[in-house]
DNA sequence: CTGAAAGCGCTTACAG
DNA sequence: CTGAAAGCGCTTACAG
């Protein structure tokens, strides 16, 4: 427990001023030429700042807080905190939020909806000026209550259909699936299939009918594989696996753990890359650029999706109203997707 | 702003009690039996409950937390919360929080001592209970002022000599990269170097020094290069090159970065592993199994640091006393530190 | 069992 | 330019 806290008091008594001209003292900014712009005389302001930084005085942002109904804090839930591209996302959101003096409470969902909701509790009931969120399966409703509060929400990577108060920051998860299929297609591919997750969130939605629908279009077959959230190591890996002896071609995977653990059961089937399958990968990963073959993949611009979706918020913690903004994934094409002789 | 925010007061007047009970309510536990601990009357506690629900209060923690000094917020800083090890912990300590009523503020200090300043000076304002941090290069003076403040502190994966009253957890650092050295010895390298970083903080303090020791209790020469946090990666491709072009037979690196800057190097150079150069890498990532051949590394075993730094935070907040925590991490020998006869 | 009142540490009209 | 006082939304002795 933090003791002989050194209160607003202390500082007024040990000055021989009010609460109230501490409270204006240390409020004040800096105007351009050097000065407080403040109104209490030059030599008080002088008096106070010394106690100030004489008693090391740090006024209490919960006190504050209290009163004026704004905290300085901001949330931000998602739904694996330590997982690449949210934890890119988060590192540049709390950079920016740094920069305009606010703090950042995280959280992650665990892509579960009751736990979403207690989160979302947590940080409203704790005060929180704004939330940036990333939605999970089936947390739509929830999502919809945190509307009616009235606190400034921007989603990020995943959008809700007709949450027209919220902000929204996503990568064009269309547009690069389609990129894939279509470069796959120009190299000669034609059995693609797709490595998925079972999941109901808008960005897998959209790369799953982005691949659909391009196959369709150049006349393909489609065909998504779905693996399990608790079990997805093994669904993968009996995936390849079942689309190898199919003799399919390429796959495709939406998502970075279907990604890493297809390159890992192709490892384990002793497939060659590829000629025995090419494979295009989603997310950021050291392995895509280090492993031999290189490997294709789109990935998140995770840091940008972040930045625009903090500023977004800022804008909209600022009485702004809020927006959707799209960005164009990167799209690296490796030695995975190859033109090949061999079929 | 949240608008038309329900109070304790509107609670009472629409169950026709005083704050008190409201209040009371609240904070009742539920006794195993299913009925509240409250000196309230059971009929009084029923209709505030209804009302609660009703009208969807959710108490203040700013307001409780002003009045009780508690704030159920911890603090967590490390040098970047996108980094692996630290995105792990991070998530490991809000997992374990989160069970406990607690919420998480992150921060990452970017390795820079000033900043780790700003951010511990505005997580104290924001109110914690508690606070977990990596230390950086200089943060030792501003560390002791926590210290004086008396809010629990855990030291994670870096100590600070004579912080007598913080907790501190890490991983064995001088074991990990003995045994490092040990099996590349007994793999019949001799030539062995390290590619490091120009920091001073105790974990990468420890690895240099146990490999010094370790190499001359052999009768081997060390040496160890030093990346600069600018310039990691070309500092790190002109030792690989360096070390190459002297005949070094394996090399160790003691960080994530460099060791990913390291075989990235080493397959631009057109390095056979472990022919070549062997190598030995720190922390956890796919490439490491993924790649082949797959590299032997040492894991920071971040998700347990996190899981005991938090434990060992929450029985100081509870007003025990803190202690040091030194973990044994896993080694993992892959084929990049294989025997080899070309040499 | 219940409630009036003080107080946590601030900010902010308002009066002087 | 300065200060007394009210109030933010809670909790908590204390009196009844």
């Amino acid at each position: 427990m933090p003791v002989n806290k050194i209160t607003i008091k202390d500082v007024a008594r040990e000055a021989g001023v009010s609460t109230t001209v501490v409270s204006k003292v240390m409020n004040a900014k800096r105007l351009p030429n050097g000065r407080l712009d403040c109104e209490t005389s030059e030599s008080t302001a002088q008096r106070v700042m010394e106690v100030v930084k004489r008693l090391d005085y740090h006024p209490s942002r919960v006190a504050a807080g209290l009163r004026k109904g704004k905290r300085f804090v901001i949330g931000v839930i998602t739904p694996d905190i330590s997982e690449g591209a949210f934890s890119e996302a988060g590192k540049k959101i709390e950079e920016a939020a740094y920069k305009d003096g606010y703090t950042v409470m995280f959280g992650s969902s665990n892509e579960n909806a009751g736990r979403l909701r207690n989160l979302m509790r947590a940080f409203c009931e704790s005060g929180i000026d704004g939330l940036i969120l990333t939605p999970c399966e089936g947390s739509e409703e929830i999502i919809h209550c945190i509307m009616e509060k009235k606190i400034p929400l921007v989603l990020c990577n995943r959008d809700i259909p007709g949450l027209a108060d919220a902000g929204c920051v996503h990568i064009d998860n269309k547009g690069s699936i389609k990129m894939a299929v279509d470069h796959l297609y120009g190299n000669g591919y034609r059995k693609i299939e797709m490595i998925s997750e079972n999941m109901k969130v808008s960005s897998l939605d959209d790369r799953e009918k982005s691949y659909t629908e391009t196959m369709e279009a150049y006349g393909l077959k489609p065909y998504i594989y779905r693996t399990d959230e608790k079990t997805v190591e093994e669904d993968t890996f009996r995936c390849v696996r079942e689309a190898a002896e199919k003799g399919t071609e390429a796959i495709i995977c939406p998502r970075i753990l279907q990604s890493l653990y297809s390159l890992k059961a192709i490892k384990r089937l002793g497939l060659r890359i590829p000629e025995d399958m090419a494979i295009f990968c989603h997310d950021d990963n050291p392995v895509f650029n280090l492993c031999h073959p290189t490997v294709s993949y789109i990935s998140q611009c995770a840091s940008e999706v972040g930045e625009e979706a903090y500023k977004m918020l800022k804008r909209m913690m600022d009485g702004e109203a809020g927006g959707k903004i799209v960005i164009s994934p990167k799209v690296f094409f490796g030695d995975s997707t190859e033109k090949t002789l061999v079929k």
